[in-house]
Formats: C-alpha cells, structure tokens, sequence
DNA sequence: CAGTAAACGAGACGGTACGTCGTGTCTTCTG
DNA sequence: CAGAAGACACGACGTACCGTCTCGTTTACTG
C-alpha cells in the first residue's frame, strides 16, 4: 500500500517561551471562518482546534473562554468599520448603522456578537465579558458621534449616554431575531427617534 | 414567591390517551424553580426532568424544543403583568417598563427570555421560535399602549411599530447584559426619548 | 385544510370478554413480517403494535413477554417442517438438517430462534421460555428419529440425549454465528459423527 | 474470586496523548465485576462507566461496541483458562471441558459469552465481531487438542474441524440455555461420540 | 554553550447534556 | 370487558463539547 505524504497543514511547533504568532493567526482564521460559514450553532472551540490544527490548551492559554476568542475576532474584523463625520446625527447614525449592518451580515462579526451575547446568558464571566470589554469599549466610535452632535447643540450632553442605549438596543434587537437585512428607510426613521428629532 | 409543592417520591403514571396535568404541572414547576434559582446557565432538559420526576421522552413530547419549554414557562408567568392604562404614553411605557423588569427580576421569566434569546443564537429552530412565538406575540400589550397613544394624537400611526422597536431593543440590552435593578429616572428618560416627548 | 380520511388498517374493536383472532392474527403476521424483514435486530413490541395496528397492552395480555411472541412465530411455522423417516439415523439427520436449515433462512423462523436465544441471555423469563417451552417441546420430532435408530439398534436407548444434544449445539452454532447456507456434505459429514457411524 | 480494589473517590486525570492503563484497568475491573455479579442482564456501558468512574466517551474511544468490551473481559480471564495435554483425545477435551465450564461458572467469562453470542443476534457488527474476533481465535487450544489427536492417528486429519464444530456447539448449548453445572459423567459421555470413540 | 523555561501539537480524561429508542405499566374511551 | 390508543417513568443508547491534564518536542532565552 502507498504511503499517503501528508502534511498540509504543516506542523507549528513551538518557537521558544513565547507565543507563536503563526499559532495565533491560524486559530483566528479557523475561528473566523467557522463562525462566517457556520454561524454561532457550529462554534465550538474543539473545531476550531480543528481547522486551526492547535492544540486546545493552546487555545485556552491565550483566549481563556469562548468570550474572549469572539470578541478578539470581532476586534479584528472592526477595524474595518469606520465611523462617520457628516456633520449631522440622524445622518452619522444612518450611516453607520447601515454600515454596521453590512459589516455584520458580511462576515463573522455578527455571529461573534450573537454568539457573545448567548454565551453571556450562561456562565458569569460571559456576562463580565460582554460588559467590560466588549460594551465598555467597542462603543466608543458611536458615542463619539452622539458626543460630537451635544456639541454642535443638536442634543444635551446629559442625555448621550440614554440615547447611546437606545441605539444599541435597536441593532441588538434586529441582529439576535436574525433582521438585520438592508433597510435604509427603517434605519433612517429609526434614527431619527433616537436623535429625537421632529 | 410561592413555594413549590414538592411530591417526588410518587410516582405519576399514565391517566390514559391524553396528557396529564399532574405531569405537565410539574415539568413546569421543575423549570420555573430551575430557571428562578440558578438563571439560564442551569437549565437543561435533564435537569428539569430530573426535579420533575418525569422521562425525559415526555419532555420531548409536549416540549419539543428547550425553546418551547422557555417560552411556555414565561407565558405562564406572564400572566401576572398586565399593561397598565394611565391615558399616557410616556406615563403608560414607564410604569409598564418598571413594572417588567420587576418580573423579570422576581421570577423565572426574565431567565426563561434571556435563554430563549440565547437558544436562538444557535439552532434555527430556536430563532424562528424567538420570532414567530415571541415577539410575534407577547409584543401585543406594548403595541397597545403604542396604538392608544397614536389614537390620542401624542405619536403617528405609522410610528407604532418603531418605537415599539426601540423600547423592546432598549429592554434587551438591559436584561441580556444583566442591568435589570430598578432605575425609574433612567426608564422615565428613555420612555420619553421613545415616545419623541419634548 | 382538508383533512384526510385515513383508516387503512381499520380498527379492530373488542368481540367481547375474549380473544379477538383478528387481532391474534394481525400481530403473528406482523411479527413473522418484521422477523422476516429484518431479522431480530429490528424486533421490538413497540413496532409490532406499530405494524399490526395494535395497542401494546393487547399483546402484553397475550404474549407476557418478548419470549412467548417469539416461540409462538415459531410454532406457528414450524408446522410447515416434519421430520423425515428414512430408516437410518444419518439419512434422516441429514435429510432434517439440510430442511431445518433451509426453513430457518426462507422466513422467520431462524430470526425467532436467535432472538430467543439472546433474549434468554439477559432476563431470566427468557431463560426459563427458552428451557421449559421451546427446548422441552420443540425437539420431539428429531428426538423420535433417535428413538426410532435405537429401535433398530442402530445407537444404544441410554445414548439418545446425548446425542441429540450434539445434534442441538451444532444447529446453534452455524445459526448463531450466521452461518446456515446449504452444505449438505458438512451436514453429511457431521451427522455421521453424531450418529456414530463408522 | 479476588477481590476488586476500590478507589472510586480519586479521579483519574489523562496522562497524556496515550491511553492510561489505570483507566483500562477500571474499566475492565468494572465490567468484570458487573458481569460476575449480575450476569449479562445488569450489563450496560452506562453502568460500567459509573463503577469505573469513568466517561462514557473514555469507554467508547477503546472499546467502540458493546461486544468489544466482552471479548476484552473474556480474554483477560482467559489466560487462567489451560488446555490440556493428556496424551489421549477423550481425556484431554473431558479436561478441558469440565475445566471450561468451573471457568465459565466462577467468574464472568461465561456472562461476557452470553452477551457476545447475544449481542450478535441484533446488530450486524456484534455478529462479525464474534465470528472474526472471537470463534476464530479463541477456538485454537481446542483445535490443537484435535490436531494432537490426528497426529496420533486417533482421529482423521480432515475431521478436525467437523468435530471441533460439535464440541463448540455442545458447550455453547449448555451455556446458553443454563446447564453448564458440573457433570463428568455427561460430558465424558459426550466427548466420546464427539472423539468417535467406541 | 549547556540548561532552563515555556509554548506547541496531540489527544486522553471525567463529565454533562443531548435527543432517541424501547420497556412494561397504566388509564381512559370505544364498541 | 376486550381492544386501540397512547401517555408515563425509566433508563440505556451513542455523540458532541466542555475544560483540564499530561505528554514529548521544539525552540529561544539565560547564565
């Protein structure tokens, strides 16, 4: 019998007391692509130990939970969402919740949130996850533009941080019942209560 | 809280061709108390058929999915909220608010929602019973509240629907990350951003 | 939506404080079937109900257990199986081996011995079915074919057990191990050895 | 009978990418005495991993079916098991026999056989596992008992097998339907046909 | 330049839960 | 009162992941 050569995957062993780079792209590649192909229902750790051909306590040495590997995938695919500058609030958060959308539907970020967010239902640290370093921070971009808006008079400062929530509920609400299909005029009127303009 | 009668060391046979109460009464009983005691992350169809001294085989039959079982347990619970009619929206949204998230809070049903929104993150079946069961449904009160306001003038008609959105978003984030406390000023200012109150 | 009018196994009321033979009937068909079909791997009370359009209580009432179904498929076969008398002890051995063979494969009969024997492995019903109603019955025909040799003296009258206990094994193994195709020289051979003959 | 040495408190960790004989030995320990005890009635994967304290999966990943495991305890006792070599055929298969039978009664190895012999009736693999991994193999000491019988002219080199057969057959019929209680007479009796003696 | 330290793959481990199947008992309703 | 129907408690089935552990190997950094 032929002895099959096999070895695609090529093995990383290794490179000292330190993490391994290779090791670390090939687990996020594996994670993304389950997540952009299968959703959050094919998610688990095991297969991307598979796909990433890692070990798992290789895994769980640098993303300890399930929560941080999501939001470190979600980090890494939010780098290519901007948010805008037009001067005005109902048309900074049309845009970019358009933009969010698309960005959710078009790859694995909107899986990872939805799987962050189940996770977060289950476990403690889940939810310390989703709070602390995934709400504390990944809003920053979207509350600057409701801070930009308070100073250009449009909405009191107090009230940034209500209407902030408000947002987010609404995107949440429509990406975890799976409604996150383009739609420009719900958007635009949707935005405009959150600005709270007539 | 009410306590649970608990019975089970006896055995509850069959009653015939057709379901018997004793036997759903305590598959109910087993999930609200599983729910209320230790939140979504403890409830599984073992558990539950475990304190409810019932086969797991009977759970699937009147329960097919854990998402049917969640939603059975919130609507029994449900009955104990009802929409209150003050002749306001804002008046109306923010008792109504304060008032769920109270429920939510004392019982089983704001776990049972948080797992029926997590279940559907991951099985198809549970979103579509998120969507056709749930919202679909159990928004009929809110959208009362909403519809009144619009036949007294305070809102559009066309605007029901999302506003209606928003204060649903609004309430998710709040329980999905678990910030459900009672806080009446922060409800009063965000009912009236929704109902677009000067 | 139209409803469908489907009754084709008709029901088989009670005829009264007795045994309905239409009912006896539907389940010894659908056993035989079943066996047939599927050998005794496929066998269970559950689908013999299913098939024979029958309550299990009905056939727990006149079966006790999986045993006595399987002896009375049996039974109700094996009439179509007589021992031969060919005035010598290999002769008649052979001609019976080489037809109890071919029985056991052309219809349930083979799959009702087997599962008889498994079941007598694991619940002491099924031990006692398999000694005191099959074992003790069912081997009067061949055990005359001895009596008849003894009578012409071809083995001693004290030899009769023993010998037909050889006969017995020997059918078990090449059922129980699956191997019960034609090989009248084998059989041949072997019953010479049983019989004793030079 | 030894007796088993307990440790259930103390959990067995893996030790590494290989298979850890503690957890063997507790399996096979467990499945041993559950055997012994109760027959191959009580005998269940799920009990054996509770005794053993051990996953389900453990136990699948080793033994992949049910009759793996038995053939695993029947070889392991095995070994207590010796065939003779008396120098004369009826002597030696009413040796090995009467010895066979004390080890089928003393310990689990005639449960395990049972179970074998009954789990192949159902399900395809449980029939080639006893065929190809059990008959085939565990058969040799016997046939050797013939093979020494044929080089001492006592027997035909052809008859090996036919004869094995009977022996095989004979020993399988006690054992099945519950007779194997010890009785030199009879089976002394018997080896003779089975040797051709006069 | 040897020795240490840590990361790596691999995969076994004890568990928990899954959803399905069959068992034998029970009860009600129908004819 | 037999029979169909089917619910019921039970418990086993075989599978999927979980998160932990230990291995043996492979570097790179140390003294």
């Amino acid at each position: 019998m032929a002895t099959v050569t096999e070895t695609p995957p090529r093995r990383r062993a290794s490179i000292g007391s330190r993490r391994n780079p290779e090791t670390e792209a090939a687990v996020m590649a594996a994670a993304r692509g389950l997540l952009a192909e299968q959703g959050y229902g094919g998610f688990s750790i095991e297969e991307v130990a598979r796909r990433a051909g890692a070990g798992k306590p290789t895994i769980y040495r640098w993303w300890p939970s399930k929560s941080d590997l999501l939001i470190a995938v979600y980090d890494a695919e939010a780098a290519a969402l901007r948010a805008p500058d037009l001067g005005e609030l109902v048309r900074d958060l049309s845009r970019h919740t358009i933009d969010l959308w698309r960005f959710w539907r078009s790859g694995p970020a909107g899986a990872a949130l939805c799987g962050l967010i189940a996770d977060a239902q289950g476990s403690g640290t889940g939810l310390e996850a989703l709070r602390e370093r995934f709400l504390a921070e990944r809003l920053a971009p979207v509350r600057a533009i409701f801070a930009r808006a308070a100073g250009r008079g449009e909405i009191k400062p107090a009230e940034v941080e209500d209407r902030l929530a408000l947002w987010v509920g609404f995107n949440w609400v429509r990406l975890l019942s799976g409604r996150i299909e383009d739609d420009a005029p719900l958007i635009r009127r949707t935005m405009k209560v959150i600005a709270g303009s007539t």
